[in-house]
DNA sequence: ATCCCGAGGG
DNA sequence: CCCTCTGGAT
């Protein structure tokens, strides 16, 4: 397993690689942070983006969301995956919020879990970047690397990833370190085909040396 | 465990 | 062709 001290001496590499890491979801407030995020599944944020150019121009408010047909918001985003499921969680998250919340987005995670569409993953990403609260979001990228690097067994549900990293992180470091994560794993630590020839960490990294040895590293 | 599900890269 | 992308609900 990865020393704590390993630990920190990676995200110092993460400070070196990428000193101005941050969210890369364009939003102008809570709700279209929630939007962009839900959109986000499964769904590279460039063509978030792309969708949420036309999509917040033409959708303002909760009660925007509301007054056009399912079929309509499908057609808006249909260019992103599963985009049914998502056009149907948005038109009823939008409903809770003007039912429950005032039509805003609430700021604690009990509440925004109860949304729908809004995992934790996706509540974390919305405290963390819109409110400023302290949370480690773990999504694919950052799962894949702390278990790749030894940080989390491979077998660690999600939770305990995310209890393991704030735990081994100075709290003041988690957003930086969350999106330093997935601008590592998106150029470097890739799913397929990780850069591990030109990798600071591999020395350090599990699954890199088990790579080297399998002749999978070209040097 | 399975489904959803288009765009992009290899 | 294949795999992956800032997952969530059942």
């Amino acid at each position: 397993m990865l020393t704590k001290g390993k630990w920190l001496e990676f995200l110092d590499v993460m400070d070196e690689m990428f000193p101005d890491a941050h969210c890369e979801l364009v939003h102008e407030n809570p709700f279209e942070l929630t939007i962009a995020t839900l959109l986000s599944a499964q769904c590279t944020d460039a063509l978030v983006n792309r969708v949420t150019k036309d999509l917040f121009q033409k959708y303002k408010t909760p009660q925007d969301y509301l007054n056009v047909e399912i079929e309509e918001l499908q057609n808006d985003i249909r260019s992103i995956g599963l985009y049914r499921n998502k056009a149907k969680n948005i038109q009823l998250l939008c409903q809770r919020l003007i039912d429950e919340y005032n039509g805003e987005i609430p700021a604690n995670r009990e509440a925004l879990v109860t949304l729908p569409g809004v995992g934790r993953k996706t509540a974390n990403v919305v405290l963390s970047v819109a409110f400023d609260i302290p949370a480690m979001a773990v999504d694919t990228h950052v799962e894949r690397i702390t278990k790749r690097l030894g940080l989390c067994r491979w077998k660690d549900s999600v939770l305990e990833v995310e209890e393991t990293i704030m735990k081994k992180t100075p709290i003041e470091r988690w957003s930086r370190a969350h999106h330093q994560m997935i601008f590592f794993g998106r150029y470097h630590c890739k799913a397929q085909n990780p850069q591990c020839h030109i990798c600071p960490l591999l020395s350090d990294c599990r699954e890199g040396q088990k790579r080297l040895k399998k002749g999978l590293v070209k040097l």
